[in-house]
DNA sequence: CGAACCTCCTGCGGGC
DNA sequence: TGCCCGCAGGAGGTTC
């Protein structure tokens, strides 16, 4: 699933070959994403891209009319270079072709995807983009705002830091993975952890996207290396998926449990 | 306001 | 081997 690493790797991978290129043509081939395709869409042929953003797990097409394409993974979405040639394959949903004779391909088995364009304007106003919480790669993400955010918080903190309101980009893998690092169990209430716990948990997070993005993402098999080398970061995941598996540090059994509806897992004996 | 739960969708794994 | 069932999960929505 794509988590903010996988996103900004996406961003990174496809960067070189779509931005100051010009939109030939755009296939649209179903609509009902999780919110419809815009109708509009069509109309940014011919545009030329300028830019390619990320904010939070969306990525930001700006166009050079100011519209943009504002775009999201969901589950199951991926953004793929293909050859305009190759055949369509089962859920590729939209296409974009280039002058440069790329195509660009969202392909979305689950379609809990978003694809939109935006008419000219800041794209941040967008009801889905204004009310996010700070980036954790940022500076405005701190051990001041993150403890502010649990000293009223009664629920587990692993919810929080999942909570698009304080952070934004933490998903399920990478909350469970930085309350491994950080020593706290995923169940532990906001409010009861002092503020130097937090702070660390402000760095083990960053630390656990930042180590991601470098190793390519957790699922992104990329369009850039030739060699199809996964580069994956699953097999340095320390706990998620590893329910009864032995704790990479201590060789205790890792324990599993539903939290909030999210599969969540910890080391007994490293997290308390 | 927070907290708990629901919803969208398809692929896949487990059970038989 | 094949079929059925239920689960996974981002994030907005609903209800209390």
């Amino acid at each position: 699933m794509p988590e903010l690493p996988e996103v900004e790797t996406t961003r990174r991978g496809i960067e070189p070959y779509v931005v100051g290129q010009k939109i030939r043509e755009i296939v649209i081939r179903r609509h009902d994403l999780r919110q419809p395709v815009s109708p509009t869409l069509v109309t940014a042929e011919g545009q030329r891209v300028t830019a390619i953003d990320r904010r939070s797990k969306y990525l930001i097409f700006t166009l050079d009319d100011a519209s943009s394409l504002l775009v999201h993974l969901g589950m199951s979405g991926s953004l793929r270079l293909d050859n305009p040639h190759e055949p369509f394959k089962k859920h590729d949903h939209i296409a974009l072709t280039f002058a440069n004779g790329k195509q660009l391909r969202f392909h979305d088995p689950r379609r809990f995807g978003i694809f939109l364009h935006l008419p000219a304007g800041d794209p941040m106003e967008h009801s889905l983009l204004q009310s996010l919480g700070p980036e954790p790669l940022s500076e405005d993400f701190n051990a001041k705002a993150l403890a502010a955010a649990c000293s009223k918080r009664t629920s587990a903190i692993k919810l929080v830091i999942m909570d698009a309101k304080v952070v934004v980009g933490v998903g399920n893998i990478y909350a469970s993975e930085a309350l491994f690092r950080a020593g706290i169990l995923p169940q532990t209430p906001a409010n009861k952890i002092s503020k130097a716990r937090l702070a660390r948990l402000v760095e083990v997070i960053r630390a656990v996207l930042t180590d991601s993005i470098e190793a390519g993402g957790t699922t992104l098999r990329d369009f850039l290396h030739s060699d199809g080398k996964p580069g994956y970061f699953a097999q340095r995941l320390n706990v998620y998926n590893r329910q009864g598996k032995p704790c990479r540090k201590c060789g205790t059994a890792i324990c599993h449990e539903v939290l909030g509806q999210r599969a969540t897992y910890w080391c007994p004996k490293c997290q308390r």
